[in-house]
DNA sequence: GCGGACTGCTTACCT
DNA sequence: ACAGGTAAGCAGTCCGCG
């Protein structure tokens, strides 16, 4: 529950949780929690100008609570609940019944702590459970349905005053909500009330947060192995800390025969030598206590786990140590006393943020990678264990990733911290549980508070399934639930000239045009059911516009009509334009997983005809554009989802196709791209094209895979420099001549072994544990096991560099290979594979520009 | 015992 | 713990083959 666990507070937590007074300034409401010793639910507030966390407690006598259709006689009846210790009464409540259309009336079951309701055995949850009465609500997280109940904006400013917790959101300035008002005037009313409330959270300023990056490092015996935390049997040796307000130290436990080392070390940094470890633990303590933001890189699994463990080991007692570790299930995760902790892990792994607000450009969830490609400052590279390092060297290393850690909360003004900002306020999540949740969950939560501001009750996933039906469709790959997508051959060949039209946020658009949301499908009226959503049997209500029509559709026109113009505004300072893309990446997060969620049997508002119509309107759309395009005389040479590739389309007509969908559909079709000339072979969702600047955009294609030998990533990007320089069709003879020359020179190369080994390795990600691959063994896992077999750890999501090799496995890790291992019968099929893909489309024959002859005779001789 | 046709598994990509 | 669609390589299976 929240942040603030019960069991830090019976251990002497509160000495470690400072007040608020009864008069506090304007301060950013950060989190709740529930107190276990007052029993009440209790908040985390930062103020900017002391750069203090305070605590408020609850003064409205709120409780945990769920919602059951029993009377409360019959509840009386029930001994079991009557006696439980945790039972405080019931309440009757009306609630609307958005499946059933109508208000109901439903007992509110009130309980001392959230564990009474659900959470141990015997709990309020479990009595109902046995006595078949149905219940509502039961699984919200307690600091959560206390946000929702009492309308917090997690993230904004509040002050208290008189011991009162007061909003202080101030209205959006004047222009501003004049200027938007104006840009949304032809919306539903509903629609431009919730633009106005989104932007009111969006407008309001950003706080700079004092925080510390903190790193440790632990003696460790055996190299190639994670210290234990749970023995926790090695001393820490080295803490890297590094302040939002410059402070910049190594703490460093000074050890028998350990050299001084003259490596070179950044100026400013403090180096602090400790006898004791303990004396050394004591003051990392007390950083924690001192900072509202505590940063590290897995610390929830590491860090944080070591240092309390050490600490117990070492005498420590229980109340002087400000960290609690929660564990749930394999993963933990770490809470502190005061302040917030910010694991970086978590957040990288979010593969929403990673693909849409990180444009993927980190591959592999690892400081170093994270480090190298955001902040372009890679780990320092030792090639010994931290144990063996001189003091230098291990201050100089520990250092770095503190650095790093730090870093990525730093680069661009801070994006991080405003992005993890604005999702929280967007989600009503506190930054800690939003960094270590996933997208779905994000929008269960906007979807939840959504429902209980309203009154509505919260459905379950069985009774939307039960009364929504499942999907009518049927997929194209075996085991999916419904139909997706339409992908176009493309036209094989060069085309020159090309537009790519595209609807813009294509699902997000379709959920708010034709109101798609759980309810509002497939609805009881007899009038509602004349329209079908084209392509499908389904229909959705024309009485009541639906709830996530509502959020996904005010999201969609915010980004669209407002943030991402405003975020590209040069008149704008760039400080608010940098925070303006901020907004607009977070909006793009939410608004792309909008329609999966509903297609995901694991999402607890789980609909499939939602997500069935989502994607039946997609295919309708991009259909009746193709027939459009193609009747008004232009050619279509490819499309995808929700784009269509236009060849030499005059500009009139590109602006009667965007005027008729407007017209016909009310959907906004953009020009996306234009490519001076794309080159397409049978493939679908792999082509080239190139801009007029020369810049080539490469989509699908082997030779841009990640796990693809560098010797011909190198060899495809020379011919991608070809490409980029083709104007005309003229220019493709002498282009032609120059893929020959690099498909020659590498062929050659690699004939005569030319190319050094760790230019020849594969790299593929192991996704799970080498034992989990039950079906087949594929040649990453096979070596996987080689690596275990030489007593190397390797876990789910590490990357396996490979060669591969004549005989035996057929693929050795690049550690255990040798040059003269290598069957370049494989590789130059590689390059093949990865050639034909350009060549098909160019006419040319891959057999015939290395010479069929010298193919034939490598084949059979050598 | 071995190769070809086939299916299924796996990864990496596109929208 | 957002979805479905596509490409590619390899593992495993079945069948035919005097």
């Amino acid at each position: 529950m929240g942040l603030i666990s019960s069991s830090t507070a019976r251990s002497g937590g509160l000495a470690f949780r400072p007040e608020a007074p009864r008069n506090l300034p304007s301060s950013y409401l950060l989190s709740a929690g529930f107190d276990g010793e007052r029993e009440v639910a209790v908040v985390k507030l930062y103020e900017p100008k002391s750069k203090k966390m305070y605590f408020w407690y609850d003064t409205s006598g709120h409780h945990p609570y769920c919602l059951c259709n029993a009377s409360e006689a019959r509840l009386r009846r029930i001994s079991r609940l009557m006696s439980h210790p945790g039972l405080l009464g019931f309440e009757r409540v009306r609630k609307y019944d958005s499946l059933n259309e109508k208000w109901v009336e439903l007992t509110k079951v009130v309980a001392r702590d959230p564990l009474s309701i659900g959470g141990r055995r015997g709990c309020i949850r479990d009595i109902l459970e046995s006595e078949g009465i149905d219940f509502w609500e039961a699984r919200i997280r307690y600091h959560q349905s206390y946000i929702f109940d009492q309308d917090l904006a997690v993230g904004m400013p509040y002050k208290i005053e008189n011991g009162e917790l007061v909003t202080t959101v101030q209205k959006l300035p004047e222009k501003v909500a004049q200027d938007l008002q104006k840009l949304i005037e032809g919306e539903r009313p509903e629609i431009r009330e919730y633009i106005m409330k989104w932007a009111t959270l969006f407008e309001c300023p950003f706080p700079r947060f004092r925080r510390v990056a903190l790193d440790i490092e632990v003696y460790t015996p055996t190299p190639g192995h994670m210290p234990s935390t749970e023995e926790a049997r090695n001393p820490i040796i080295c803490v890297g800390l590094i302040g939002s307000d410059g402070a910049r130290r190594i703490l460093l436990l000074e050890r028998a025969n350990v050299p001084e080392g003259g490596e070179e070390f950044p100026s400013g940094v403090e180096i602090e030598r400790y006898k004791d470890e303990r004396e050394l633990i004591k003051e990392v303590f007390r950083v924690l206590l001192d900072y509202p933001f505590v940063i590290t890189f897995n610390g929830d699994d590491f860090d944080f786990p070591y240092l309390l463990n050490r600490a117990l080991r070492l005498g420590f007692n229980r109340s002087e140590i400000p960290i609690t570790i929660r564990r749930r299930g394999e993963r933990g995760r770490a809470l502190l006393s005061y302040g917030i902790h910010l694991d970086l892990y978590r957040l990288f792994f979010n593969k929403a943020l990673q693909v849409y607000a990180f444009k993927g450009v980190y591959r592999e969830v690892n400081l170093n990678e994270i480090g190298r490609t955001i902040l372009g400052i890679a780990k320092f590279d030792v090639r010994k264990t931290v144990s063996e390092l001189s003091y230098r060297e291990l201050a100089r290393y520990c250092f770095r990733d503190a650095e790093i850690t730090y870093g990525l909360t730093a680069y661009d003004d801070e994006l991080v911290m405003k992005l993890v900002t604005v999702l929280s306020r967007m989600t009503r999540l506190p930054i800690d549980d939003l960094i270590m949740l996933g997208v779905s969950r994000w929008i269960l939560n906007i979807m939840r508070y959504e429902h209980r501001s309203r009154n509505m009750l919260i459905p379950r996933s069985e009774d939307i399934l039960e009364a929504k039906g499942k999907a009518t469709t049927e997929a194209m790959i075996k085991g999916k639930k419904y139909k997706g997508a339409i992908v176009v051959d493309p036209k094989p060949g060069i085309h020159f000239d090309v537009s790519v039209l595209d609807f813009s946020s294509l699902y997000p658009s379709a959920i708010k045009r034709w109101g798609l949301s759980y309810e509002a499908i497939n609805c009881k009226h007899k009038e509602c059911q004349k329209d079908k959503v084209p392509g499908t049997t389904h229909w959705t209500c024309k009485r009541r516009y639906g709830l996530t029509s509502l959020v996904i559709g005010s999201l969609r026109d915010l980004r669209v009509k407002w943030y991402k113009l405003k975020s590209k505004d040069n008149t704008l300072p760039k400080e608010q334009r940098d925070w303006y893309t901020v907004i607009q990446m977070s909006l793009k997060v939410i608004l792309n997983a909008g329609y999966g969620v509903f297609g995901s049997d694991k999402f607890p508002l789980y609909c499939p005809p939602v997500a069935e119509c989502a994607t039946a309107i997609g295919r309708y759309l991009i259909t009746q554009t193709i027939k459009r395009a193609e009747s008004a005389g232009i050619d279509v040479i490819y499309g995808d989802t929700d784009s269509t590739f236009l060849e030499k389309p005059s500009s009139q007509q590109i602006h009667d196709l965007i005027d008729w969908s407007r017209d016909s559909f009310k959907m906004d079709l953009d020009v996306d791209k234009v490519y001076r000339y794309v080159v397409f072979s049978m493939r679908k969702k792999n082509y080239v094209g190139v801009y007029s600047d020369g810049v080539v955009d490469i989509k699908g294609l082997t030779g841009k895979k990640r796990n693809i030998p560098l010797f011909m990533k190198k060899a495809f990007l020379d011919t991608m420099g070809v490409l980029s320089k083709i104007r005309s069709e003229e220019d493709f003879v002498n282009a032609k001549a120059e893929i020959e020359r690099i498909v020659n020179d590498g062929y050659s190369k690699l004939k005569r072994h030319e190319y050094p080994i760790e230019e020849l390795a594969f790299h593929v990600m192991l996704s799970k544990l080498p034992s989990r691959y039950t079906k087949s063994v594929p040649q990453h896992v096979k070596v996987a096991n080689q690596l275990i077999r030489r007593g190397n750890e390797v876990k789910a999501g590490d990357i396996m560099s490979f060669v591969k090799v004549r005989g035996g496995d057929g693929v050795k890790a690049i550690q255990l290979a040798i040059v003269d291992d290598i069957d370049t019968r494989k590789y130059v099929e590689l390059m093949r594979s990865v050639f034909e893909q350009i060549l098909d489309p160019l006419g040319i024959n891959f057999d015939e520009m290395i010479g069929i002859k010298t193919l034939d005779a490598f084949l059979m001789g050598d």
